[in-house]
RNA sequence: GGUGAGGUGGGUGAGUGGCUGAAACUACCGGUUUGCUAAACCGGCGUACCGUAACAGGUACCGCGGGUUCGAAUCCCGCCCUCACCGCCA
């Protein structure tokens, strides 16, 4: 094993940097959101899938495949160049060696002219691949074929739901209320140290995100996720991975004297443990789960989202990553539907399972599923979990492959999902569990907490 | 923060400007041999792209980028990273 960070993995010699717009022109169509060999395959189908996000610009598929058909051409042409001036390098120092000097002036001049040849090509090539790398750049995922049609969030599938509703009288209280009458939660602290939206949780507060946090990395653990402690600062390599760079740079934190951004996810640094390492098919599935706290800067936001715990910029969640078969990805979706439903299930809350529609959707997901809990005092559904399959959307972008005994080496699927956010987990349970003297804690968190009611 | 060392294939580790895509060993795979385990011997064994029906073949890659040269792992410049020790700190 010895210092290999991902023991017992093939690992890729080449760690490029992250810089896929400055790669060689030469060899790899550098790094692509989309495979392209996928596109290629079928052109038509790849538009058909776009057209469920109502993507606009359907031509870019055609374009890309002109593109890329020029891009072959020039390294076909390139490559007969550099032939033959490899070639010739080797008679002259044969030449000289023999004494004909003439020979070996004339080979000389037609070197320096294949190196001119050279130089116009790979200038052509870098322009042909910065085109192609700026189309790809553009494309989302292309969404599964069970991806609901619509644009809004209004025309999200409801899957299935479940819970009951509690009846709360006319005197109950917010989450934010309820943190202040019991000194749960202070805002206003947070916003002394930081700035709002790092809630400070103090007493039964603080131990209730222990209780949580716990509850949910056992749970993963018992269905198989090996957990993981990673770091929460992730260089640009790793944003570029998983899909936050460069579209979405404005969401994270930036630590600027050491180009280094604050996790928005676990999903992050999890997934990129496997960034450019080839794995063995009996190595697959890879199950991962880890406790972060999350930083988002949830630039944009404002009115009722932001109150109390409904929307931070520093949250705690356990996140569940997966790398899978191809051929297994979908199953494994729902089984992790079904392994978030029994969280929400066993911390009695009503919740609803949705299946996002095209224009709902992540850039970088086929498929999505969000959990909504039931918020009785505001009365509305807060989102607290987000499923997704990316098929080898990010496995593409991470170089994450598996081989199988005959060396043949395809790209994983890699999926993840939230198992649990704690904000809006925690403003559901103070609210739906609310009765005048005080708050009801579950009976699956108690042993996790220690305490069964906060207040009377 | 300071000083020093170093980045070559899965690992260890050679490498004089052309015969090095790269010695050797090791690991791994296949074969031969062998009472068993083991050993010995032979062969194979990087990644990506182009190309092919599939082979073949071609090109690029010795941390990254650039330069010198007919020709660079090897020489020059810039950058990045890792390790060790010291200092500081949890």
């Amino acid at each position: 094993m010895g210092k290999d960070r991902v023991p017992a993995f093939t690992r890729c010699r080449r760690m490029p940097t992250f810089a896929p717009r400055r790669q060689s022109p030469i060899g790899s169509p550098a790094l692509t959101m989309l495979h392209l060999a996928d596109i290629r395959r079928d052109p038509e189908a790849a538009k058909a899938r776009l057209s469920h996000r109502h993507f606009a610009n359907l031509a870019a598929i055609d374009e890309l495949i002109a593109l890329d058909d020029q891009r072959k051409k020039l390294q076909t042409d390139h490559d007969a160049v550099l032939a033959e001036s490899n070639s010739l390098a080797k008679e002259v120092g044969q030449l000289y060696a023999q004494g004909k000097k003439a020979e070996g002036d004339a080979a000389k001049v037609r070197s320096s002219e294949l190196k001119q040849r050279s130089a116009e090509l790979t200038a052509q090539q870098a322009q042909v691949s910065e085109a192609l790398q700026t189309l790809l750049y553009t494309l989302p995922n292309l969404p599964h074929a069970s991806v609901p049609a619509g644009r809004t969030p209004e025309d999200n599938e409801v899957v299935r739901s479940g819970g009951k509703n509690p009846s709360l009288d006319a005197t109950a209280k917010p989450h934010w209320d309820l943190a202040a009458t019991y000194d749960l939660i202070d805002f206003e602290l947070g916003v002394k140290l930081a700035g709002s939206g790092f809630p400070v949780y103090k007493g039964k507060g603080a131990r209730l995100q222990r209780a949580l946090i716990a509850f949910f990395l056992d749970r993963a653990t018992e269905a198989g996720y090996t957990e993981y402690l990673p770091s929460v600062l992730i260089n640009e390599a790793s944003g570029f991975g998983t899909g936050q760079l460069p579209d979405k740079e404005g969401q994270m934190y930036l630590v600027s004297e050491d180009k280094l951004y604050l996790a928005p996810t676990a999903e992050v640094p999890l997934t990129n443990i496997y960034r450019d390492v080839i794995l063995e098919e009996a190595q697959l599935p890879v199950r991962m789960t880890a406790y972060t706290s999350c930083f988002r800067r949830e630039a944009g936001s404002y009115g009722k989202d932001v109150r109390g715990l409904n929307r931070l910029h520093q949250f705690e969640k356990v996140e569940i990553v997966r790398i899978e078969h191809p051929d297994r990805s979908y199953a494994v979706l729902e089984e992790m539907v079904a392994h978030v439903e029994s969280l929400v299930q066993a911390l009695e809350l009503p919740y609803r399972i949705l299946r996002l529609c095209g224009g709902d959707m992540g850039f970088t997901s086929a498929l999505t599923y969000d959990f909504e809990v039931w918020s009785a005092a505001q009365e509305r559904w807060l989102e607290v979990s987000s499923v997704s399959n990316f098929e080898t959307f990010q496995a593409n972008r991470l170089k994450l492959r598996f081989q199988d005994n005959n060396k043949k080496k395809a790209l994983a699927h890699t999926l993840n999902g939230s198992a649990l956010a704690l904000p809006r987990i925690v403003a559901a349970l103070l609210e739906n569990n609310q009765d005048e003297t005080g708050i009801a804690i579950p009976a699956v968190l108690q042993p996790y907490t220690g305490f069964a009611r906060i207040g009377g």
